[in-house]
DNA sequence: CGATGGCTTGATACTGGTCAATATGGGTGG
DNA sequence: CCACCCATATTGACCAGTATCAAGCCATCG
């Protein structure tokens, strides 16, 4: 749906994917509106991984949309440990966060090689001013990222290891779906510790906790690649409804 | 600072607490803005002890300040089994999770007897449209309700219930503080397993924190009345510095 | 005054964290 | 192209912390 003319104003390449998110999709906000802040919306160049969007304590200039390539938010408490906080894949806001009291709560990592939108505030804040839907799609942006929060939180909630994994797993997979991918089919992008301290287990725990799941015939995982062979199973897992 | 006719526009009563908010913090909206909407804003009777403010699933049609009296969400999964996710104490916004998918996602219900504003989308929308300054205190609004979540987040990846429970109690005395009231004096409207659910913890063990915190002469319980005789400890406890 | 709900305290079992050894695999340099 | 190496992951043995089960306490309310 990117038009030529959108394609352009936003930077360039990718945008195509970018279709999926709210914020991108048309007809959300016309050309004309664009064009009033193609000044300051610009592309950004690739990320590798490991690479990092932004940091904790930065003042929050913009938010960020991934093109393509998939990110984790990590917070670092003062003690010094961190605490991976959030996935995101593309086509979802990142760093909106930063918006409460205009500091960035966490750094954004690249998982991978990743192309990033970035959209400065001042920009979104007039359009949203400008264009009342689009300042619902806004709103809409962060009440999924707040509902995102909250899976994470009924995720850490469950007691069970097992069934934290499995939530995990099935989060990804419908996100997965979302995406238009096939959701039986996972590429992990995060290593097992980014999942332990996602789901605040350790490391061992999270691969025997695969290992298990594998015996059982529920899934099949060969390093970062991963398949759902029960759907059903998994779901059920996730809910806690057997062991 | 709520004028008189701010007060008559917005319903009435008790206006003067909630001016710790940003929304309510004049000079936020000027009179005529809030005339515009007046028709739609509107206040509400007082909810007791238990009664419920809004359910999940319900379409996010408002969402809600409270002027005194605290609040708790609760979110139910498919399992059945409640957690609890949010507390909200007056002057925060209550219901922002309901803007991504237009339905609440938790259920609301009220700590104590207490008196909410009740606040329309239409009519938020329409003053967000007008006014950019509102507009962006509506964003902090929503960062400052994510940063919750992080907190909450942070404090279920710490491993010990000793330390999830410091960092709870710490936490509710910042916010106690930030209400204008003492920050050492703290009155738990929610009960133990409403505390045991929030921080994934039985209810004995939140008891038993309780109680070794008492020990060691960190704080002071007595029911549901909490004194922090050593906040500096108490920081430490919940930064992980000691046992 | 008894009953009820909320909280505390105690004893035991089990899950998951810790420590340690081994395996795997992607990347680099010869 | 192969071999090595280091980071990442898996597996095992053990132990600590918290859930579980159970009993008793305290306060409030009818």
């Amino acid at each position: 749906m990117a038009t030529p003319e959108l394609k352009k104003l936003f930077g360039q390449r990718h945008c195509d994917e970018c279709v999926l998110h709210p914020l991108c999709k048309p007809p959300l906000v016309g050309i004309e509106e664009i064009e009033r802040l193609s000044g300051s919306v610009l592309a950004r160049r690739p990320l590798e991984r490991d690479s990092v969007l932004f940091r904790a304590g930065e003042p929050t200039r913009s938010v960020f949309i991934s093109q393509n390539g998939s990110f984790k938010t990590v917070a670092i408490n003062e003690a010094g440990d961190e605490q991976v906080i959030g996935f995101y894949f593309p086509g979802e806001l990142i760093g909106l966060e930063g918006l409460g009291d205009g500091k960035f709560r966490a750094d954004a990592v690249a998982l991978e090689l990743a192309h990033v939108c970035e959209v400065p505030l001042p920009a979104l804040e007039r359009v949203a001013g400008q264009r009342a839907d689009f300042q619902r799609q806004m709103m809409r942006a962060m009440g999924e990222g707040m509902a995102r929060h909250q899976d994470h939180l009924e995720m850490l909630g469950r007691k069970q290891a097992q069934e934290r994994l499995a939530m995990f797993l099935h989060g990804l997979s419908e996100r997965q779906g979302r995406l238009g991918r096939d959701p039986l089919q996972l590429h992990l992008a995060m290593s097992r510790s980014d999942i332990g301290s996602y789901l605040s287990l350790v490391i061992e725990t999270v691969s025997r906790g695969l290992s298990k799941m594998q015996d059982e015939g529920i899934i099949a995982v060969k390093g970062r690649h991963l398949r759902v062979l029960s759907p059903q199973r998994l779901q059920a897992l996730a809910h806690g409804d057997e062991a």
